[in-house]
RNA sequence: GCCGAUGUGGCGGAAUUGGUAGACGCGCUGGAUUCAAAAUCCAGUUCUCGCAAGGGAGUGGGGGUUCGAUUCCCCCCAUCGGCACCA
């Protein structure tokens, strides 16, 4: 009987819906564990052979562990609140409540036809008002709160306010946008509205005019995660820095936290730097420089204060305030072009300008700490606004920006570190002897910095200070689709929360959900939602995708609890991730957003547990092949040319053709014959006069004319490996595959693929193999009449081998995320089993189970046939047996020189002196040998023998 | 430029602690079956010299440690990813 995978799939699917077979109770008296896909945004496109790689994987593992006696949380839900959704709504012409509804029957069609054991009932999805309700109370917490440095956690915005009228900001230790301070006097003499301005500048979630990146084509300001090259993320348009009052989330806060605890976390070490780098840490020293016939002092941030007698100028970012104040009436004016100069160049012209320096004198000087000396101070770009204080000490002699600076303004190099002791070491390298320095004459570059700093803060002229790149989250879109912030403003403008009791504030109806380009949300302009009754206003900014997906983990645990984001005793039994399974392109965003929130909600004493996720494995990206037509313009015609004659010394425009026109895909010759031009310009009605040259003739107006008698119409497309995307016309999807070849053949082959962490072009060549492999196993069973074959007749020791070799290795694979070589596994059990006709349930059986988290359709149509009721995903793993894997010989490699010349079996015990002994008579080793001395001759038991002559 | 990862047959890849390099699969070659084909089954398949027996080379390149290196160390190259005036 052939394999009938379709009907196998039909009868599992509702199986396994009649018997609840996956779903998981938060009662067990069997240890839990978590195993979780990131959280996908249900695309318009649906699953293409890419996003399965993870769930297939991730999948395996909770079904592994499930077979291992865990009780296995493993959920899905959908991030369907953001930006891709909302635009991908808006280029339908629906609205995204909508098209994300669709979207995501869609994808839940599709994973469930791949076999994954989701715990559905527990599904989620972000902007559901029974979840957002959740995130907005989260939201309102972080308003709540401010920042304690000395207890290192978050603290009652009350108890904040109670040091203010105690003590003013004496003694405190808080974050803050801006270091400011005052009496308890002063605290109680202000007024309500300003009191609240200066807690604004405390809280966890703040509203603040910070620089922020406008994206005009998006009509919406982006996280700096969202902008990439000076480009928008989602679309690639251009994004522009913009002063605007925003809210956003104090992540600054955590910064230390956030990153010595990814020492805790397993995580791959370039993810782990990728978060390193992102956060940026910097030790150094903040010191304050008088300025001359100034009263201000001038603080700058440096990580070199060793160096700071080679301190000959400063410079400030253009856009501080003190820039305009310090500027003598002689330098006012080129100051004031070149502050117009860089505030009208973009975040990417400033990028793409590292060579030439430019900048302008202020005409005032600085007064050296130590020296006494005046130092000039200066302004340029390439000091940033937002990094350290906005201000530097420029070294030129170990800083190579400084250098190039201070030799196109023709400033003074002093020399302060010798490294002549160095002679590989670079310019700013913290190595070397100090010189020309005073009193750190003589000291190492590490002794002296620490010197330094312990005069600095004698002296009180400054103090040591950890700086950090990482800057405070963006949190505010002035877009429609997202949970809107629950915050209202009253006459005074006070902001103040929702109560819970208000929650969840859900999203108006409105008629235009679009985007304005004023700076505002859609749902500014509905004026009856925005203005309440009593006089107060709404909040109109919505929240961006990454606060929802910030804490989903968390509510997967208890999803439906309506009396709190999640219960007490739920979160408590399941904590945190154990695995968690998607692709490094979150890196920076979701993963440090869910950190971050999750070290806030364990401070709130709300969870236990300090880390979202404590393993996490990147799935490598499958990447599709990208099919490109050369296109020439010629005046107004367009001209298309066949790769195999084009001109390359000529550019072409690069257009992309739908891989379903093209004839040979996936091979060198991938083409499009006369039929796929056709469909082609079918479909690109506007190219239907293009004419298309190839080597055989050219094709025009939908008719091909040869050159000669019998040339073929090939038009050779230009193919690359490039990302698998709907917009690039090359996506793969899983349906077909799983139609032709069923859901156990997909899930096998993608594993077999290779390592889960690579990233691999979709090819199907191959496919074939594992097909084969299934009917292979499947002749175990059945013969070619349907005749059940297997027999409870006692296995042979050699098929108990197999088996328990098999078992050994499956088990260790499976731990360690190595599922291509599971698949090897079993492929090697079933040509060995076959080879020795074994029919034996008591062999057969076990390697049922070992397979079922692979294949957990043919495996559960066989447990069947085996005679049982239950479902084969409720048993158990099989167990491994040592005795049954004991050898009574050994075959040893025989080396001569670290050459393997010959092999050759002894006893298992044989004594090694026995085995040298052998060895020695072999005809073979005599024969290497040849007369000449033996040096040496290693033997390691149960390994290997090696000769050396 | 800095940081991280990767590099093995025609292809995807395996070799878990330094111990038989190339498991398993694709592809290819030959054979069986068939009127023929598909499917299936059997055998072979790193390169190279050789009729063969048997040699030689070989895990991106160069050097080193070791009886022995895909595995450890140093230098270099290539590809991918991240960051890029970060003081």
């Amino acid at each position: 009987m052939d394999l009938n995978f379709a009907e196998i799939e039909k009868n599992c699917h509702s199986f396994w819906k009649e018997k609840q077979t996956y779903q998981v109770s938060n009662q067990s008296d069997q240890p839990k564990f978590y195993v979780l896909d990131m959280f996908p945004y249900p695309s318009g496109s649906g699953l293409h052979v890419g996003h399965p790689l993870g769930y297939i994987a991730s999948d395996i593992f909770a079904r592994y562990k499930r077979l291992n006696g865990f009780n296995v949380l493993h959920p899905m839900g959908y991030d369907a609140f953001g930006l891709p959704a909302e635009e991908y709504a808006i280029s339908r012409g629906i609205h995204p409540a909508v098209s994300t509804e669709e979207n995501i029957a869609r994808y839940r069609e599709q994973l469930e036809s791949i076999g994954l054991s989701f715990d559905w009932s527990r599904e989620i999805r972000t902007s559901d008002p029974t979840y957002h309700k959740w995130t907005q109370w989260i939201f309102t917490l972080l308003f709540n709160h401010y920042y304690d440095l000395e207890a290192d956690k978050a603290k009652h915005i009350h108890e904040l306010e109670a040091h203010f009228t105690k003590y003013g900001t004496a003694n405190l230790k808080a974050a803050t946008t801006n270091d400011i301070s005052f009496t308890p006097q002063d605290w109680v003499s202000i007024s309500k509205k300003d009191q609240q301005d200066i807690l604004m500048q405390y809280r966890l979630a703040f509203r603040s005019e910070g620089t922020v990146n406008w994206c005009e084509a998006l009509g919406t300001v982006l996280a700096n995660d969202q902008v990439k090259n000076g480009l928008s993320e989602r679309g690639g348009h251009p994004v522009e820095l913009r002063p605007l009052t925003q809210w956003f989330l104090r992540i600054t806060a955590y910064a230390d936290r956030l990153l010595s605890d990814l020492d805790t976390v397993e995580w791959t070490d370039s993810l782990k730097s990728i978060q390193r780098h992102w956060i940026g840490r910097s030790e150094g020293a903040a010191i304050n420089f008088s300025i001359d016939g100034f009263e201000d002092v001038l603080s700058i941030f440096t990580t070199r204060p060793d160096t700071i007698f080679g301190a000959t100028f400063m410079v400030l970012a253009p856009e501080l305030a003190l820039v305009e104040k310090i500027t003598i009436s002689n330098q006012k004016e080129e100051i004031e072009t070149y502050v117009k100069y860089v505030s009208g160049r973009s975040e990417r012209e400033r990028q793409s300008e590292v060579k030439n320096v430019t900048g302008a004198f202020t005409g005032a000087y600085a007064i050296h700490p130590f020296t006494g000396k005046k130092i000039p101070i200066y302004i340029s770009e390439y000091v940033l606004k937002d990094y350290g204080t906005g201000a530097i000490m420029a070294v030129p002699s170990d800083d190579a920006r400084d250098r190039a600076f201070a030799e196109k303004f023709n400033i003074e190099i002093i020399d302060v570190v010798d490294k002549s002791d160095f002679p590989k070491a670079g310019i700013g390298e913290k190595v070397g002897k100090i010189i020309n320095s005073d009193f750190l004459n003589g000291l190492e570059v590490p002794e002296a910095i620490e010197v330094i700093l312990q005069k600095v803060e004698e002296n009180k002229i400054g103090e040591r200070r950890v700086n950090y790149r990482l800057r405070d989250a963006g949190f505010s879109r002035q877009r429609y689709w997202g949970e809107p912030i629950p915050i209202v403003y009253d006459k005074e403008g006070i902001a103040s929360t929702l109560p819970l009791s208000e929650l969840p504030l859900e999203l108006p109806e409105v008629e235009n959900f679009k985007p304005t380009t004023d700076g505002r949300s859609p749902i500014a302009r509905l004026e009856s939602w925005v203005n309440l009754p009593d006089g107060r206003r709404r909040e109109t900014d919505t929240m961006p995708g990454t606060a929802g997906s910030a804490w989903y983990f968390i509510r997967y645990t208890d999803p439906h609890n309506s009396d709190a984001f999640v219960g007490k005793e739920a979160i408590d039994y399941w904590e945190n991730v154990d695995l968690y399974v998607g692709g490094s392109e979150h890196a920076v965003a979701h993963l440090l957003y869910a950190r971050f929130w999750t070290k806030f909600l364990y401070d709130l004493e709300k969870i236990k547990f300090t880390e979202p996720f404590k393993k996490l494995i990147n799935q490598g990206m499958i990447q599709g092949i990208i099919e490109v037509a050369y296109l020439e313009k010629v005046g107004d015609a367009n001209h298309f040319i066949s790769t195999d004659i084009a001109d390359s010394e000529k550019s072409y425009a690069p257009l992309y053709v739908p891989i379903e026109f093209v004839t040979d895909y996936q091979k060198e010759e991938s083409h499009l014959n006369e039929a796929g031009l056709r469909k082609y310009i079918a479909w690109k009605p506007d190219l239907a006069e293009a004419v298309f040259k190839m080597k055989g003739g050219t094709f025009k107006n939908g008719r091909f004319v040869p050159n000669e008698e019998g040339a073929e119409c090939k038009f050779i497309t230009h193919s690359e490996v490039g990302k698998m995307s709907k917009s690039k016309f090359n996506t793969i999807n899983p349906d077909e595959i799983i139609e032709e070849y069923g859901a156990d053949c997909f899930r096998m082959y993608e594993m077999f693929l290779g390592p889960i962490e690579q990233s691999k072009p979709w090819s199907t060549n191959g496919i074939d193999g594992i097909s084969k492999f299934l009917r292979r196993f499947w002749t175990l069973f059945y013969d070619t009449e349907g005749k059940w074959l297997v027999t409870t007749d006692k296995p042979n020791p050699e098929a108990l081998k197999i088996l328990h070799q098999t078992i050994k290795k499956v088990k260790e694979d499976i731990e360690r995320f190595s599922f291509n070589t599971c698949v090897s596994a079993f492929m090697v059990a079933v040509n060995d089993l076959r080879k020795l006709k074994c029919h034996s349930q008591e062999i057969l059986q076990p390697l049922v189970q070992l397979m079922a988290p692979f294949a957990p359709f043919i495996t559960e149509h066989l447990w069947a046939k085996l005679g049982h009721t239950d479902s084969i995903h409720k048993s158990s793993f099989p167990a491994f047996e040592e005795k049954y894997l004991v050898e009574s010989t050994i075959e040893y490699p025989i080396s001569i020189n670290g050459k393997k010349r010959a092999t050759a079996a002894f006893a298992t015990d044989a004594s090694k002196e026995d085995i040298e002994k052998a060895v020695l008579e072999m005809k073979i080793v005599q024969k290497w040998v040849d007369g000449k001395p033996i040096k040496r001759l290693i033997v390691v038991p149960g390994r290997m023998v090696n000769v050396v002559v």
